[in-house]
DNA sequence: ACCTGAACACCGTTCAAGT
DNA sequence: ACCTGAACACCGTTCAAGT
């Protein structure tokens, strides 16, 4: 009932109490339709109807604005990564479900994925809440590789240093594709495309972390 | 004796001749010193002791100044891996060195690899010396993977293909590293530091492109 | 050919003043 | 408590005018 009311009360007056909560969408709105490089918070301002001054009450800055945004990736991004790997019987196959997932919401959700790794937030200890929601896909796929270690389906020495690796090589493949730095043209006369190289990634990383192979010392 | 005469010309006079060379050096400077993100056309005219409408006679606009400190960046990156490669013996040590270096550069020259792959520049296209110059690192690449076929000492389908699966690792590596996505507090605890994790990332890399390893089907 | 000064249309941020 | 208007110190870019 009260809920009721409060939000009744939202809705009428943007200008008390869930101004907030609408500068946030109006910036994730901006970011997707500008990119987060052109976001102005004076526009930002413009579009949820109040004046340019006003988000200073609600944020330290632009930077703390976009954090908000930020937040909202990652945690879509753990909706996304959660959802790929349910039903998926052993710990190879959820790898290769997060690594295409991954990329997938990279060049999906590519506005977002540019402010969550573009290094606008230039020290992601100022904010607690966005720490947290980016470490929880990295702690999923921990906790997949352990499961892998477990099964012996996986050649896994110490977790959260896999985790790494495997990030890094599926994060990378992310950053070429949605940053436009692969060679088109050559990639087009050879016939590869972004998700013939993304099925690459994910095949070498598993040969990579497959059982029963030697140590290289080369 | 002419081109002596013209440099003592062009020291006396910023003016005419090389100041759209003094430009870039002005730009590169800044970028070092403030980041790209920072990047002011005006405070570059005015390092060049120019007016701020003076750099339009030489470029474009703002980014076709980026772009030419990104070619710099690349020129840089061709030249270190070529170097760390002379001499060492065969295709998977090759690999190896160019992955370190890779690395070594993203964090020595920072704010070069920034604009290098920061999305500053939004259609290479419209820069072919830029491409170009951000092809070479990448054939080097493919010469060793087709050295390493022809060795036998690597795995390789296909070298084009493979070589960015390599980049690909490597590059996330990297990127992760330079825009401190990493959880630092948790990799303390764990004793992870990031060179070993890019030993972690080559490791993993040579093992998946090892060659007497049975096609995955997961 | 190359450079300048002034102008236009924007920014992020601060702050006294209003309700 | 929350918002505004005005101000400050910047931007990128254009263009007629100067040499």
């Amino acid at each position: 009932m009260r809920d009721t009311i409060a939000s009744d009360m939202a809705k009428n007056q943007y200008h008390h109490g869930n101004l907030r909560q609408a500068l946030i969408e109006a910036a994730a709105d901006q970011v997707v339709e500008f990119g987060a490089d052109r976001l102005s918070l004076r526009a930002v301002a413009r579009r949820a109807g109040v004046s340019q001054a006003a988000p200073y009450h609600h944020f330290k800055d632009k930077e703390a604005l976009l954090a908000e945004v930020c937040r909202m990736g990652f945690e879509d991004l753990r909706t996304r990564s959660e959802a790929s790997i349910v039903g998926l019987p052993d710990a190879p196959a959820k790898l290769r479900a997060l690594g295409i997932e991954y990329v997938r919401f990279a060049r999906e959700r590519n506005a977002f994925f540019r402010v969550m790794f573009g290094g606008y937030i230039k020290d992601k200890e100022c904010y607690p809440e966005l720490k947290s929601s980016a470490e929880c896909s990295f702690e999923l796929l921990t906790e997949v590789l352990m499961q892998g270690q477990r099964e012996g389906s996986l050649d896994v020495n110490f977790p959260p240093k896999d985790a790494l690796v495997c990030w890094a090589a599926v994060h990378g493949a992310a950053c070429l594709i949605v940053d436009g730095a692969l060679p088109e043209d050559k990639m087009e006369m050879a016939g590869i495309d972004a998700d013939s190289m993304i099925e690459s990634v994910v095949d070498r990383l598993q040969r990579g972390l497959a059982p029963g192979v030697g140590v290289l010392t080369s």
